[in-house]
DNA sequence: TATGTAACCAATCCATGATTGGTCAAGCCT
DNA sequence: AGGCTTGACCAATCATGGATTGGTTACATA
């Protein structure tokens, strides 16, 4: 009863055949980003349809992909065009270290587990090791934040989960622009102890073991552990 | 000839004692993410200065960091808020309702622990209660999820964290326009079972108690049984 | 059964007025 | 003269209400 797509009558195949003949013409102008259609109130006058007609022809050619529809907004060619964004407020751009590891904190270790529920084949694993040890090579804080970051990015994209991946992506967004306003990266020391190579490599192992738990605990671990010399390196930041 | 900044007169060091004072006010009452201060006109008539003199004395607080100001917008407290932006990937927008799942059992549970850490006034608990209570008074699946948004994020309000607020609104907005491409909210049924608003309730509870685990455990028994229920819910998804 | 007509809803766009910081000119007051 | 006030105007932004649009339902029509 699912596919009442076909039977739908030569009203609606007529529509259709008007709307393929107009998207192939705007077709023909390629690449227009904002092809929109005319209303639909309008485009059934102009065809010659009602417009619960229209509205099934229209259905079929979303449901094919070459079109797209938003309430308020209208009706578009192309496959989809949907360009949304959010406007990270002043706070979070501001926020203090701890509050940036408090999200990590929050967040992480529930991505490691998701990135454990997918696994990790053997090439995969040796990529995310070589990630996780360009930590240790860090001279400095900058570029320890970066190594860590993409090590982080990493472990997000594993899990397969584009809003999971947009989440880690936002996340270490603002981390690198809140931490630009202390810009604390060039000078101070690279974090010479092996915390978190270990850390990184046990969090590697438990996603490549399939087990959740142990990569929860492993990132909960290691954010303790960056978290704790984050607050000694803070404690003397009397000055700024 | 540079330097007019300190030879500028007695009303404006008048005026930079209330400025600052005033600051140093909501300075106390933090964590206001968009501390906005009266407009100039309304300003100067309540400090009792003119405007050109406040507009020296805020020139000097602007030079100190101090404030921003934007023509359009108003003066605000705290360092420089420039604007930026995220832009969600297609991937992002088209994930199928189990991956937005996914990324809740991933983020709330910790987001939960974090607000668990903060604690909970009396007044502030009877006020995420009723938000919670509002999931079961719900008539459809619009009103539910509209419900559980509203909750979810007052969580994330609670944690007093900016970062995973933005987090948990990026999270929703994206479950929100997911879950629009399907658009099954009107129709099908409310969730009558009284599972959410016991989950709610054990989840405010815990964070009351200030017990991050249980508050972390809490989340996740609700999020799961919310999951199992879209599950149910999606596989004879033939009528619809 | 397929189609047309009509009406309504919710989300979005859009035009308009109000608000805000930025600027300038002129006058007032020690 | 120098500091201060007053007043006015500009450009950018916000807020508001009406118009537009896709989504939906109910009923009539053939």
């Amino acid at each position: 009863m699912a596919d009442a797509a076909e039977a739908s009558g030569p009203a609606v195949e007529a529509a259709l055949l008007h709307l393929r003949a107009l998207l192939a013409r705007q077709a023909a102008g390629r690449d227009a980003p904002a092809t929109r259609l005319p209303a639909e109130r309008d485009l059934a006058a102009a065809i010659g349809v009602s417009r619960p007609t229209l509205r099934r022809a229209l259905q079929v050619l979303e449901d094919e992909g070459l079109i797209w529809r938003h309430v308020g907004r209208g009706t578009f060619a192309g496959p989809r065009a949907d360009r949304v964004e959010v406007a990270i407020p002043a706070a979070a751009l501001s926020a203090d270290p701890a509050q940036v590891m408090a999200a990590r904190r929050a967040l992480e270790p529930g991505l490691a587990a998701a990135a454990a529920g997918i696994g990790l084949d053997t090439a995969a694993r040796a990529d995310l090791a070589a990630i996780g040890a360009r930590t240790r090579t860090a001279q400095n804080w900058r570029e320890y934040e970066v190594a860590d970051t993409e090590f982080h990015l990493a472990v997000a994209r594993l899990a397969g989960n584009p809003v999971l991946l947009l989440l880690a992506e936002t996340l270490h967004l603002v981390r690198r622009t809140a931490t630009w306003t202390r810009a604390r990266g060039n000078a101070p020391a690279p974090p010479q102890d092996h915390h978190s190579f270990a850390e990184h490599d046990r969090i590697v192992a438990a996603i490549a073991a399939r087990d959740p738990d142990a990569a929860h605990a492993a990132m909960t671990a290691h954010l303790d552990s960056v978290g704790s010399r984050f607050r000694v390196a803070d404690a003397p930041s009397d000055g700024v």
